[in-house]
Formats: structure tokens, sequence, C-alpha cells
DNA sequence: TGGGTGGTGTGATAAATATCACAATTTAAT
DNA sequence: ATTAAATTGTGATATTTATCACACCACCCA
């Protein structure tokens, strides 16, 4: 398990009760990279609160499609399984592991007991609501206004956020986060290349943009 | 200003200091059908509880295109403005008055402090942020998995849940909610009525399609 | 070392949507 | 009643994206 300690670098604004309330309930469970850890339609039976990793949140489609919408890190929490009502909610998104992952598992059975007691859950809670509501309306601004060549830029900047300018993604796997087909990607990251945007290696390359 | 009767039947899961905070502290407003309320970039100064009417919350993009994504009814709060810090925090959505409304609009100054005054506020910011949070994620899964004949099926039908079977709505009015051209539109409504779904008129039809 | 596999490049074509042009018709206004 | 404005219908065309087909190359591995 983990230490009172580590647990307050991760969440620091929280009750020095829920600390321990976290330490006795939660479960600290691991996965591979690329594990699937929600899908949509799954029954929400617990918590996931990020330790250590990085988890990437889809849109799910009914036959196979997923449309990426953004990344969790450590000291957050999955907006879907916060659920306040135990009563068999289900999951509308997809969860994968990017990395090797450590992450809390909370019973869901103790969401609503601990919004009744620990003031600083609540906050954490609405905090994490507020920001991945945010996060979804930045994916309906690309997806509803903008061409696949806008989008694709606004995926590659995200991914440099999140592990730096040299992005280890096939083709491939960028159609697949915006639900296209590897052909656009290739053709449209050619295109990134001409415009000296990125320099192309297999299986990976550079962002070099520079930004105004 | 509105009874402390009014305020039960409308939020009828609040606790009694929090219906004399609202009583107290807010203002009652009113629009009128048409009325922008709040849109993109704009700072906001004040929550909005809808009290009567209907409400619509848009995505915006930077040069006026809009693309439709929920209703606001009677006992519902505009997610985006329940603002917990109260630091220029700026609209990412347009919200317009689709009827003639009357809102309850609570200075931002309030938010913070009843989140630790009145558990039942706590558990309404919540309840609001996870449903918006729904409501977005289902617009994702149109925008980013169906064509247009099915999104505008869904928005249709979405109409239709507010309003009742007969669309009071324009081509044009509908392909600027879709954030495409009014003959796109035409064409699918088009259908629509070969198919027997719908019976036009000039500015309005009827959706008459069996659900099964 | 010689296949096999997966990643990438690219043309041809189809489908979905956007855009332009303009006619026809209904409603509103003077 | 006549004109003006708004609504709808529809063809032609352009653009964007999807799909199919196939070639080429790098890398792994038996």
């Amino acid at each position: 398990m983990l230490s009172i300690e580590q647990l307050k670098i991760l969440f620091p604004d929280w009750e020095q009760g829920l600390y321990e309330s976290v330490l006795e309930n939660a479960e600290l469970k691991e996965a591979n990279a690329g594990a699937v850890l929600l899908k949509r339609g799954q029954n929400i039976k617990s918590a996931m609160l990020v330790v250590e990793g990085t988890i990437k949140l889809y849109q799910e489609d009914e036959d196979g499609g997923e449309y990426f919408m953004y990344h969790l890190n450590p000291g957050e929490a999955c907006a879907v399984t916060l659920v306040c009502n135990y009563h068999h909610e289900q999951s509308q998104v997809l969860a994968k592991a990017v990395t090797d992952i450590k992450f809390l598992a909370i019973p869901i059975t103790f969401m609503e007991k601990w919004l009744n007691t620990y003031k600083s859950w609540h906050h954490f809670v609405i905090k994490t609501y507020r920001s991945r509501y945010e996060e979804l309306l930045k994916t309906i601004h690309e997806v509803a206004f903008k061409n696949m060549d806008e989008r694709l830029e606004y995926y590659i900047k995200k991914q440099v956020d999140q592990f730096g300018v040299t992005v280890k993604l096939t083709h491939q796997d960028i159609a697949n986060d915006l639900n296209t087909s590897r052909e656009v990607i290739s053709r449209l990251l050619k295109k990134m290349e001409h415009n000296g945007w990125i320099k192309m290696n297999r299986n990976a390359f550079d962002w070099i943009k520079k930004q105004n």
C-alpha cells in the first residue's frame, strides 16, 4: 500500500481523516500499458484515482470506434467513476492505460458516505467534474468545428504536452484515436513534414513546429 | 421575488437555510425568447438557476459557428456558472433563451461559501455537473461517430422530448444548431418525409415516426 | 539469410458534406 | 394589392474524408 506521505503529495488538499479512510478502504491496483480499465456499458464498481502513469479516456462507439478525449495523470480521478448513487451506473467511456500504471480503487459504496463526511472529498469531486467538463467542451469544439488537419494538430499537441516532442505513435494509432483511417493521417502528417512542423521516423516523429 | 414554496417545488432537495439564502441573495431576472444569456469568453459574474422556460446550451466557434449541446429546464442550473473560484472565470459556452424565461442570478461570491455551508447545495452542484458531463458525452458520441442524417434524427428527438411532436424550427435554425448548411438539412428532411418519419409544413414539421 | 510482418506512401475512386446559383412559394409589410 | 423578405426545393460543383488496392521498405526472427 501507499504511505500517507505519498498520498499527501498526490492529493495535497485533503483532510487528515480522508487520507486515513483511503488507506483503509482503497485497494492499490496495477495495470500494464495498453490494458483496458473501463469500457462502455461496464458496471462501475469502484472509483479510480491515478497514482502512477497515464490513462487515456475515450468515447467509445457501439461498433468498436474510439475517440480520444483526454489524459488522466497522477493525482487525478476518473470523473465517471465518482458516482454518487451506487445503483448500477454504467460507464459511458473507455479508459485505457497508456503506460504501466498504479491506481487506487475505492468501492463506490464509500462515495456517498465520504461526500457527507469529508469536505475536501466533496471539493475534490467537484474539481474533478469541472475540469473534465471543460475537457469535453474542448473536444466538442474540435470535432464539431474543425477539419481533420486541425484536429490532428490539436491531438499532437496534447500528446507533446504529455510525453514530450517525440511522439511515439504509429499512424494507425493516431487514426484509431481520431476515429479516422490510417491513410488520412499518413497524408496529413506528410503535409506537416513538408511544412516543417514534424520530422518523421518509423513508429514515431518529432514535433518541431515553432509556436508563436 | 419568488416565494419559498415555489423554490421548494423547483429545487425539492435543498435545506431550509439554503432556500432562505437564495431568497435573500439571488436576483430574479427575466429574458425574452432568443436572448443571449452567456457567450463564449464572457466573464461569469453569477450562477444561473432556471425558474421558468427553456434555455439552450451551445458550444460556440471563434467565428460565429454554433453547436447545440443540451436544454436547461426549470429546476436545473447552468453548470458552467457554478464556479468555485471567483477569479475571472470565462464562459466556454453560449446560452440562449428558447422561450421567455425567468431565472435566478446568484453572485458567484456565494458559490464557495455555500459549498461550505450547505450540504444540499454541494449535492446540487455535483448532480448538475454529473448530468451535464453525461450530456456532453452524448454530444461527442454524435459528432464524432455519426453522419448528419443520424445527428439530425438525434437532434429532432431532443426537440420532440422538449416541446412535443410539432417541431417549430426552420431548416436554417436546425442547420445553425448543427453547424451545417441549410441545404443539407432541407435534403435530409425531404428524405425523412419520404420515409414517412415527418410531415412537413412551412416553419415547422411533425415527427410522426413510430418508435419501436 | 530469407521470409514474414507491420508500418508507410500513394493513386484511384466513392461517399458525405459544403458551397454556389437560382427558382418557386409563402408570409409580412406598406 | 403589390412589393419585399423569408422559406424551401433542387441542380451543379468543389472539398473533405473514406475506402480499396497495391507497392515498398524496415525490422524481427527462425
